[in-house]
RNA sequence: GGAGCGGUGGCUGAGUGGUCGAAAGCGGCAGUUUGCUAAACUGUUGUACUAGGUAACUGGUACCGAGGGUUCGAAUCCCUCCUGCUCCGCCA
């Protein structure tokens, strides 16, 4: 979330006022600064009465040790009253402060200046393309008609377990990704992320803190018996590692990855994708999460973009890096860049990366701090997250680029690349 | 799943209705002593919100697993939930 101390001056209201705007975000944000007002005025008036009742209940402590039973009597009469005044206007302050945090929590955060303005997603602006567009001396296939032509995923029987958007992958597919994965972990650990192995199944608050509740709850999985969600993105129990805690300054920035499957319901995408690997319920996908100092998040986070192109890089790969605009950004970020792979059965660039920096939104949110070695105090430090990179999309990739003139995968050059 | 016992500050651990944000110890920080280190001694040491102040800071409120309740007053009493440990059962 936002600095809400941002809602109390005329020019951080702006700043709020004026990202939102340019998210093309109509929401009821002009309601935010009379509630935190009101929200505070509230909290004067509890904090007044209390202090009142704290003052007095002392005080009839001593009067009933001194004995004087008669002022004892008269004054907790008294007191009963204000005790009455106190519990209503308490029910007043959580009805505001609830009020408050509805909009608190479904307010995206600010955008940084460097994001162009755009309407959405045909408004991002392609920053540089790296390798070239590859040309095939005859007509390409999508992954998905080369995958079922030689049985290596096998999408019926995954509907038939799961339903759609679910499938098996065959042996050679399988093994594929269990060398891609291994493949991108290796290099990462060279860039200095240090891998870990976590839960798949979250709490609410984890959820609530890296951003995807409660505004964007339908989009997930979650265990009702158990009140816990399928994540979305390793970015979820990475991130909330360090959740509720405080950080010396000196053991950042921290580099982590992991590996593992994530859960999307794809609600609203319907029609969307509909053949392929491109938009499923489950893919495997590693991802890279930084933690790091406020003054050094500009730089980590070009850092941690580099490192995701180099998978795609070792790869062979054709991407570009694109800027996500204005209108297009997601609600935690404050500035993203996607990383497009091309695509050529299905001709065109595809999302198979999105590196954000979200500032102190998720730490906020999370209660990630670093103490600061030079002034002893606490301050919120800075979430990075990147995908390094998803796997299933990896996969049909390099099914596209490795295809031969007979319909078949020429896998000994797959395998050279992974070996390079 | 059953039974029992617990959840207190960075840590260990006292505290069963009033002056308790909370003893004591450890750790951390500052200082004194010291040729240096160590030891000893002294002081200091939580978080969030809120009001004032450029700030250092000062005042207030809240926080003893979470949420409710009783009371003038709750770490302490009552209810619900979460969670840890030990034993038993079950499964891998």
């Amino acid at each position: 979330m936002i600095d809400f101390q941002l809602l109390k001056s005329e020019e951080g209201l702006n700043r709020v006022l004026t990202s939102l705007k340019r998210r093309g975000d109509e929401s009821s944000s002009t309601d935010l600064k009379t509630i935190a007002e009101k929200r505070s005025a509230t909290i004067r008036e509890v904090e007044a009465l209390a202090n009142e009742r704290n003052v007095q209940s002392k005080k009839l402590g001593e009067l009933k040790a001194q004995g004087k039973q008669a002022e004892f009597d008269e004054l907790r009469e008294k007191m009963k009253e204000v005790a009455d005044r106190l519990k209503v206007l308490k029910e007043q302050e959580s009805e505001v402060e609830e009020k408050f945090r509805y909009l608190l929590d479904r307010l995206p955060n600010l955008l940084d200046d460097k994001v162009p303005d755009g309407k959405d997603e045909t408004q991002n602006v392609v920053l540089r393309t790296v390798g070239e567009v590859p040309k095939f001396p005859f007509a390409v296939k999508p992954h998905f008609e080369i995958a079922e032509a030689h049985d290596l995923v096998d999408f019926e029987r995954g509907v038939k377990i799961s339903g759609a958007r679910f499938y098996v992958y065959n042996e050679q597919i399988a093994k594929l990704e269990r060398r891609l994965t291994n493949f991108m972990l290796s290099t990462h650990e060279r860039a200095g992320y240090k891998e870990r192995t976590i839960p798949l199944l979250v709490k609410d608050e984890c959820m609530y803190g890296t951003g995807q509740f409660p505004k964007f709850a339908d989009e997930y999985y979650r265990m009702e018996k158990d009140a816990l969600s399928l994540i979305p993105t390793a970015e979820v129990p990475l991130t909330n590692i360090y959740a509720d805690e405080i950080i010396n300054e000196e053991q950042l920035p921290i580099y982590l990855t992991a590996l593992t499957p994530c859960f999307r319901r794809e609600a609203g995408s319907a029609g969307k994708d509909t053949r392929g690997l491109v938009r499923v319920h489950q893919f495997y996908k590693v991802e890279l999460v930084k933690f790091v100092k406020p003054e050094d998040s500009e730089k980590e986070w070009l850092a941690l973009t580099a490192d995701a192109e180099r998978i795609l890089q070792k790869l062979g790969l054709t991407y570009r890096v694109v800027s996500l605009c204005s209108g297009d950004m997601g609600f935690t970020s404050s500035i993203t860049y996607d990383l497009e792979v091309w695509m050529p059965g299905l001709n065109r660039w595809l999302e198979i990366s999105s590196c954000s920096n979200f500032k102190d939104f998720q730490a906020r949110r999370a209660k990630i701090r670093m103490k600061n070695a030079t002034t002893g105090k606490n301050e919120y430090l800075h979430t990075i997250n990147g995908s390094g990179v998803a796997a299933g999309r990896l996969i049909a990739a390099l099914l596209e680029y490795h295809q031969t003139a007979e319909g078949g995968i020429d896998w000994p050059a797959i395998e050279a690349k992974l070996n390079a």
